[in-house]
DNA sequence: GTCTATAGGTAGATAGAC
DNA sequence: GTCTATCTACCTATAGAC
């Protein structure tokens, strides 16, 4: 039953990782860390595991890269739609306030309008923010320093707004726009995203 | 090897069922459906994965369980703090509002200070919802049903408080207060659950 | 009510062919 | 770069003993 008799890469190996990743957002979007499968993702792509742990070292590896992937296409895409430049796409290390003097409402209104447009990538960080509560997962040290950054860059951007307790008010953002994209995915598209975010915004970010 | 050669049942059938109940929200809240395992849960109860699936037919059923002893238990401890007589604890029969006069505030109150005492319910609920997204997950009805019961019944307060658009403030409110449910979760006790949300809440409820 | 034993399946990962 | 083959481990579920 074998379909090639002679191994033809159909991809180089940079479009092939990069296929690959694009497959596991998906996979763990739908069943987390724990419940996705290499072998969903080689299936995907038509490969088998051993081709696919060519290319990443094991499913842990390959959970890392994907985050670190996704962290990538989200920054730049967010820092294009504010007009930042020399961003890396790093979130850990970059960050988004820093390389600009925007507003808190702005970010988060360019942040909305990004994922509005990507809900797979959305699923995935609510996901796996879920399942990295626990000590023991593997991206767990990873989504709580994640977060404390996001809190800083929003308390930064909402102190140049001369917002009273920046630190509240990022706390109050943050918590606000991910429980809204918690409806927005469970409602399909029942509702509105970013008009929804606006008029949240406009309670939270004075 | 064996330790005792006589069956000797040390809970009684109900005990021994609620027990296992207790444990399992523990484990799900861990690794979600998709990453808890029956034989974690019977090796923290002391038995056999046997043992444990004469109490509950499989997996599945082990989790609609889980998940309906969670619903009671979490619809009793908010209507006694609000003083409401008659509820069964079925969230998805019942709801809150439909049993009272109270306000958006109150009931959200209430429920924010009994989940303050239980993060490891929150944590189970968190993680549910968020892999529930899937419509292939088995309990995905549960939770898109148990979202707009939730939101009916906050409209409804909301209503009652004489707000202009209730069921905008219901989708915010419940938004924002899972949002922060994520945040204290994370932040483990860093953050004041009660206090910050009475903050939020004075923002979204007027 | 819980056990042993086991069937039957799926998982992650490695070795070596091509 | 991808394959086949295989190992080891783990998981759910059932049958039947006690």
């Amino acid at each position: 039953m074998r379909r090639r008799t002679t191994a033809t890469p159909r991809m180089s190996a940079g479009a092939r990782r990069e296929s690959i990743l694009n497959t596991t957002i998906g996979c763990i979007a739908q069943f987390g860390f724990w419940g996705f499968t290499i072998r969903d993702v080689a299936q995907a792509e038509g490969i088998t595991e051993a081709g696919l742990l060519y290319h990443f070292k094991g499913k842990e590896d390959l959970l890392a890269e994907t985050l670190k992937y996704a962290d990538h296409v989200n920054q730049i895409a967010i820092a294009e739609r504010l007009g930042v430049e020399g961003v890396t796409g790093d979130v850990l290390a970059d960050g988004i306030a820093y390389h600009c003097d925007h507003g808190l409402k702005t970010i988060l209104a360019a942040t909305v309008e990004t994922n509005a447009a990507r809900p797979e990538l959305v699923r995935l960080y609510a996901l796996l923010e879920s399942e990295a509560l626990s000590a023991d997962h593997p991206v767990h040290a990873y989504f709580k320093e994640r977060e404390t950054n996001l809190l800083r860059e929003y308390a930064f951007a909402a102190a140049r707004d001369g917002v009273a307790d920046p630190e509240r008010t990022a706390l109050q953002a943050l918590s606000a726009m991910e429980g809204l994209q918690l409806r927005w995915l469970n409602d399909a598209n029942d509702i509105d995203f970013v008009a929804e975010w606006s008029a949240l915004a406009d309670l939270i970010i004075p």
